[in-house]
DNA sequence: ACGCGGTGATAACACGTGTAACCTAGGGCC
DNA sequence: GGCCCTAGGTTACACGTGTTATCACCGCGT
């Protein structure tokens, strides 16, 4: 199927051949070896020869003889979806990882999850992982275990039995939302839910943390269900000022979603906030320059960041840290809410 | 400074042993070799062995021995934050390149380009790579070539004689822009010039073409810089009132910046698009919902997922493809201009 | 008895690298 | 001279896999 390599890489046995010296010597300067004797004038003929065929290590070779594979992290990409804060804290995360010599790797296949998908990951035998609890069951981290991960960390909602466990409870969010918004006075509030399919598990778990809140402080949470375009809640938004309750407040599951329903609203002659408040989540780039800007609920990109590279050094080093929280959510004011 | 692995990754030869062959057979029956005489009893043996040790080929050997890399597709991560219709591109890409057994990866470390950066690239001896134009010279272009990547593939604004390259001219961008803001009526243009050091290249050729277009169309074009910051065009709204020639449409650099523009002209009392249009660029997910919605200027993200991967995939079985150029540019009629 | 074809499995090499163990020449010291 | 010591290398093995020869066995026909 493929056409020939058009050129052969050269080895280390070329560089040796023409600076004249063994293999041996040359991977003893390349890789600046304390301890091997090396005079000054080999030393630089074998960097020179090396330069001059352009020579760059095999990285298979090397992973294969260090009994090792990818020396880095390895990152499945649908992690990376997750947006807002989240993303922030993954750019950072590449960044700082790569400085303390643990490059990360995103593998980019999105459809793959389960023991399949850790066969894949595995075969790459990185010094890390760190993957959503969703796509890693216990048979997963079993196969990612004996692949000789040494730092396996699962992202989810709520902790598992089989594997360190970096919690992101979404019901908080739901209780953050409903709490901030009662200090500001509100006692009528609306839960938007996206009914959307990849995001469910989540959705179904702030909406619960909002309707735990709201019950404990004695308010009343409507329900009303909304997908990504802004006329799925154009007959709720049309009867806002009919209904008897009517809320003062609507939370979304996300800023994008606080974004369609300000558009909803908008569409139908309602201003926000003055009408209705829209509080969102996740702290979305856009937030703080939309019309008007939106009111969200995140944790800090940075602290999460420190977080998770923190605890995946630790674990490589030998340590068995205990479940690990989310660092905690905070109000970003802004003009929406 | 790592701690031993905790599980030695179980090799073919623990596979050979618990089934009691040898490990030719072992590697027969798991590939499926064609023309390999295996039993159905020993095949069924070592099945059940490897799945008893869970055993995951180790993909550093494997490539070591196929003679190749990363079976696949590099992609350095700084390609990934162009935003917009580039980043759904890139989505698609991961997920056909899969599909057609080239899958995607990519290295996320963001601070190297050049001879240094492609050692590090060429290191993993991918099948293919794609990378900006800025971040790989003729020199890195050799390490890579030399390397033995069959399919290199250079994205830029401008074609180069050192490898194939992808262009996507930005001029384009600012002269689609003025056409469409002229055909409108418009006579009198602002251009929103970004200070953003990391995209200066690209703003400069696009402000040049909008330039050109405004000159050969016999239009003004006001020339006004901002940055992400709202109150860095505070000035230029609360003057536009005054000034003898005021633009009646302003193009921004792209939907980002054409959000902090809508915004500031907001904050000082004017409306979009009643007061003043603005014009956006590469359709950012956001952009359809914003208030007002923001008409943009983008090329269809599955055209350049298509075109791309097609070229990589033409490449890596020997065909030299030409200069290809970026699919054609398409105004998506919104609310905002 | 002997070749012969076919079935089923194996021995052995190659891929490129890192490193522990070993070698050699020269110089100083008794 | 005999001995140790050191600088400056080299030899040889291991890592885990894919694949090409090669081998053992068995039934069959002459």
């Amino acid at each position: 199927m493929f056409a020939p390599r058009t050129h052969k890489p050269a080895t280390s046995g070329d560089v040796a051949r023409l600076a004249g010296v063994s293999r041996a010597t040359v991977s003893f300067v390349l890789n600046d070896k304390q301890g091997a004797r090396i005079s000054e004038d080999t030393r630089r003929r074998v960097q020179l020869a090396a330069e001059e065929l352009n020579y760059t290590p095999n990285n298979s070779a090397r992973q294969l003889r260090r009994n090792g594979g990818v020396e880095g992290l390895l990152i499945p990409a649908p992690v990376l979806g997750f947006g807002g804060a989240m993303d922030a804290a993954f750019a950072l995360i590449a960044r700082h990882s790569a400085d303390a010599g643990l490059p990360t790797i995103v593998h980019a296949d999105h459809d793959i999850a389960g023991v399949e998908g850790a066969r894949v990951w595995a075969s790459y035998r990185p010094e890390a992982v760190l993957v959503e609890t969703l796509r890693c069951d216990a048979p997963a981290t079993e196969v990612l275990r004996r692949a000789g991960v040494r730092a396996l960390l699962l992202m989810g909602s709520h902790p598992v039995p089989h594997a360190p466990c970096l919690v992101i409870d979404q019901r908080l969010y739901g209780q953050r939302a409903v709490e901030s918004l009662a200090a500001k006075g509100h006692h009528r509030l609306a839960w938007l839910h996206p009914a959307d399919s990849s995001i469910a598990e989540f959705a179904l778990q702030r909406r619960a943390g909002a309707q735990e809140a709201a019950a404990r402080l004695g308010l009343s949470l409507n329900l009303v269900s909304m997908d990504a375009d802004p006329r799925s809640l154009k007959d709720w938004a049309r009867g806002w000022r009919d209904a008897n309750d009517r809320p003062t407040a609507a939370i979304a599951y996300d800023d994008r979603f606080a974004y369609t329903a300000i558009r909803a609203l908008f569409d139908t002659g309602l201003s926000v906030p003055r009408d209705i408040a829209v509080l969102g989540a996740d702290d979305y780039a856009t937030s703080s320059v939309f019309l008007p800007s939106v009111t969200t609920i995140a944790f800090n990109a940075e602290d999460m960041a420190d977080l998770i590279l923190g605890t995946i050094t630790r674990m490589i080093v030998g340590e068995t840290p205990p479940l690990v929280s989310a660092p905690p959510l905070k109000v970003i004011q802004r003009e929406s809410a």
